[in-house]
DNA sequence: CTCTTAACGGAGGCATCACTCCGTTAAAGT
DNA sequence: ACTTTAACGGAGTGATGCCTCCGTTAAGAG
């Protein structure tokens, strides 16, 4: 009650201009670097390409996670929104397929923020409640997908992460070659997912605990590979 | 004729004995090292683990590259092997599905080798040569296979190698957690090469050109994660 | 226009890693 | 045993990246 925007005994001072464009100009630095370099790249030169020094940086976000949760709410946003939409879609195989397909392509034009589904942001609730309800989604669109049998039967939502997760390594791969190339491959996985096509999987699907330690990794150190 | 072992002019001094077990002592420690942090694992590391100087490292082996070569020769005639013996089975089917399982294994054991087959090895022709030989025999079980009928008549060369790359990323998100996890997926990866029903792809092949520049693509930085 | 103060930014400390130089050690030949 | 000399190894240099401290600047309020 006191102290809230204008009613409170001190008035809470208004934000300063530079403050707010400096903010901003990081965020945008922080992404191009981010999807170029990994999102291990180096902070100072994130600073230096945002045109402030590394103190600002800071100020702005005390540690590298709290740029991530700035950064990257927004591309965990989109991909609940793929699969609202393959939810949405009454067409199971096409909605699911779909799905593979976008996750696939939006992971390989933001080369850096690979494999957002199975990276760990202890620390960012925030981020972490996307994640988890994004994966809830999954498990439904996976669900629903098998009863009608537009898929085999004996197919997960951990096997459909490990997927799109394969489907990564190729596009970082070829990326700067041939950028469409991850498409072939991520189609041969849809016909690995078929009930037609389907025979029997020698290894058990990941427990519970397993999937969840595997699904929470730490972020990786340098997901991608320049000059040698 | 002249400066050769024991016949010259000048004898050519015997090796000294602590030189030999430095040098023996060093491959150990590279090789626990490279397994376990990567192909870029540090070298003074390596020297520490080894017991020696890097200096002593430095003169055994001037570069990287060097010790890379002294490292990585012997799984990649494994590797060869591996492609020679599924060449060697009369069932088409069960040597390549095999040769991608036990290919998959091997990448999963040794996680800091991580996709030899798609690194570059400039400046050391034995690796480049070793490499050379595997891709030509691959292509000669591809193309087996695929007139025999026991796989899709669209797939190639190089969806193959995508896909043991694809699983390489599995094997390392869930060697912690569950180490056999990665053969679900690579079997997966078997239906999707299968012949029957296959739904046609809408990517083309890459062109060689493409292929050439996506196989040899720079050894990574840091291939595996660790600690956040 | 003046004052207050938050925000700025960069110099610098600390850690890691690559790589070298050189005084010391000890292996091998006599 | 003595000599020669290759090999040793670690201190040291330079580069990179993380992060902080603090003197300076300028935004916003009055």
């Amino acid at each position: 009650m006191a102290n809230e925007a204008g009613g409170g005994t001190r008035r809470t001072r208004a934000e300063r201009s530079d403050s707010v464009r400096n903010r901003e100009r990081l965020l945008v630095a922080a992404r191009a670097l981010f999807a170029t370099d990994g999102l291990h790249a180096p902070l100072d030169r994130i600073a230096t390409t945002a045109g402030v020094g590394p103190g600002t940086l800071y100020r702005h976000f005390p540690t590298r996670l709290a740029l991530w949760e700035a950064v990257l709410e927004e591309p965990l946003r989109a991909q609940l929104d793929l699969v609202e939409r393959a939810l949405a879609n009454p067409d199971r195989w096409t909605g699911l397929a779909g799905y593979l397909l976008e996750t696939c392509a939006h992971e390989a034009e933001r080369g850096g923020y690979l494999n957002l589904m199975t990276t760990r942001f202890d620390g960012a609730p925030r981020l972490s409640e996307l994640r988890r309800q994004i994966q809830r989604r999954i498990v439904e669109l996976i669900s629903r997908a098998r009863t009608e049998g537009v898929i085999r039967p004996d197919f997960t939502t951990e096997d459909l992460v490990f997927l799109t997760l394969s489907n990564s390594r190729v596009a970082e791969v070829t990326r700067d070659v041939a950028p469409g190339a991850w498409r072939r491959n991520a189609e041969l996985f849809l016909d690995s997912m078929r009930p037609e096509r389907a025979h029997p999987l020698s290894q058990p699907p990941l427990q519970p605990s397993e999937v969840a330690l595997t699904m929470t990794r730490p972020a990786p150190r340098k997901p991608l590979s320049e000059e040698d």
